[in-house]
DNA sequence: CATGATATAGGATTAATAACCTCTTTTTTT
DNA sequence: AAAAAAAGAGGTTATTAATCCTATATCATG
């Protein structure tokens, strides 16, 4: 539900964002200085005003910044597609009964949400060799999300401080050492000082 | 530019993709019916005019809708998450002087959108068993995409009509067979019948 | 510290959209 | 085919956001 609240907020962050205070925005879009006033957001008996869809288009235009981009102001937290819910099936529970002929599912599923998908805090990888395959092939895009937690067995990239960036499966991280297993083979186990990297970053998405 | 016209194609095609006319998406959401209609879009004068904020409100509550799935509804053409773009390093190219201590691209590289992200058209299928490890892992999340074209090489999941779901990399695909190769291993190909195939989609996106 | 500019609170007036209403057209149901 | 319901055009009234205005508070600059 979007409330009136989540209106407001985008709007104070827009302004934030572009290093205005709400007046100087609406200065900035040819509106009245007083529009976005904290004390007009409400009236005398308590009733919320809403802020007009053509003001918003003038602040977005005034602003160089598309109505996407005002969405993921608007909410509190992550992004916009972070948000968006979608059907989710099991695999060992996957049947021809439960899609449709167009191969969606069609019964009322599980619906998960789309997450670490904000991508202000993501940056793709383009893989362009084989060394990874199997599991990802040349072409693929990993997506990495240096903000993100790592836990043991997370896929990861690690940027050693003197050579070249690895991918590999967390297996151990302690304060003298910090070993990756090979993504194809849990085997093939690489050990690092501490001190030699850079940094460590979990890889939460691929696209195919 | 958000513009006049694009906030009245989002109300449309709300109202479209809900099984109403606009008409009726006013009144479910407990609007007066002719708010939305044609002939009020531009006063006598030939002004535009704009629905007010609150009445979107209104629209998206009563049909369930996020703001962020407004927003799609208003472009022409794709979705919200196709228009954020992120930046993108590629893996042979990636050099410790390329990132900040966060392990942030902070040159400037290329960007990339992400794409076939439309929650409209995709569904989650987790996958619960170590049939496709290393690939996919028990745990991992698959997105599929029943809409995306599929081509060679591409990792697809297909339903046959009489077994269960299975997952691999599509070899070809005639009009007397489909044959698929194995996710770790190309040599291990499945052959079927286009008529035993309910469907066959592409998989996007993994969750890691 | 003094001055000028900006931000904000809040009141009054104006302009614009919602709500209400009537009628016509189109679609759906019987 | 006829009747009922829904959709849509267009006019009037009520409500609400924008605009204009004044005053106070805060911030920036000399």
């Amino acid at each position: 539900m979007l409330s009136h609240a989540d209106v407001w907020r985008g709007v104070d962050r827009l302004a934030e964002v572009n290093g205005l205070s709400p007046s100087g925005l609406a200065r900035r879009a040819g509106l009245d200085p007083t529009t976005f006033n904290k004390s007009k957001r409400n009236t005398r008996d308590g009733r919320p005003r809403w802020p007009s869809t053509e003001s918003l288009a003038k602040i977005l235009d005034a602003t160089q910044t598309t109505l996407g981009e005002f969405v993921s102001l608007v909410q509190p937290g992550t992004s916009v597609a972070a948000r968006a819910t979608i059907p989710c099936v099991r695999l060992s529970a996957a049947a021809v009964s439960q899609f449709d002929g167009a191969g969606f599912p069609q019964a009322s599923f599980e619906r998960i949400e789309l997450s670490h998908l904000d991508a202000r805090h993501l940056y793709a990888l383009e893989i362009d060799r084989d060394d990874y395959a199997p599991v990802y092939r040349n072409g693929d895009t990993v997506l990495i999300s240096p903000g993100v937690g790592v836990r043991r067995h997370d896929r990861v990239a690690l940027m050693p401080k003197g050579g070249e960036l690895r991918l590999g499966v967390l297996q151990r991280r302690t304060a003298e050492r910090l070993t990756l297993m090979g993504l194809k083979d849990p085997e093939e186990v690489s050990a690092f000082a501490p001190a030699d990297v850079s940094w460590l970053a979990r890889i939460v998405w691929v696209s195919q």
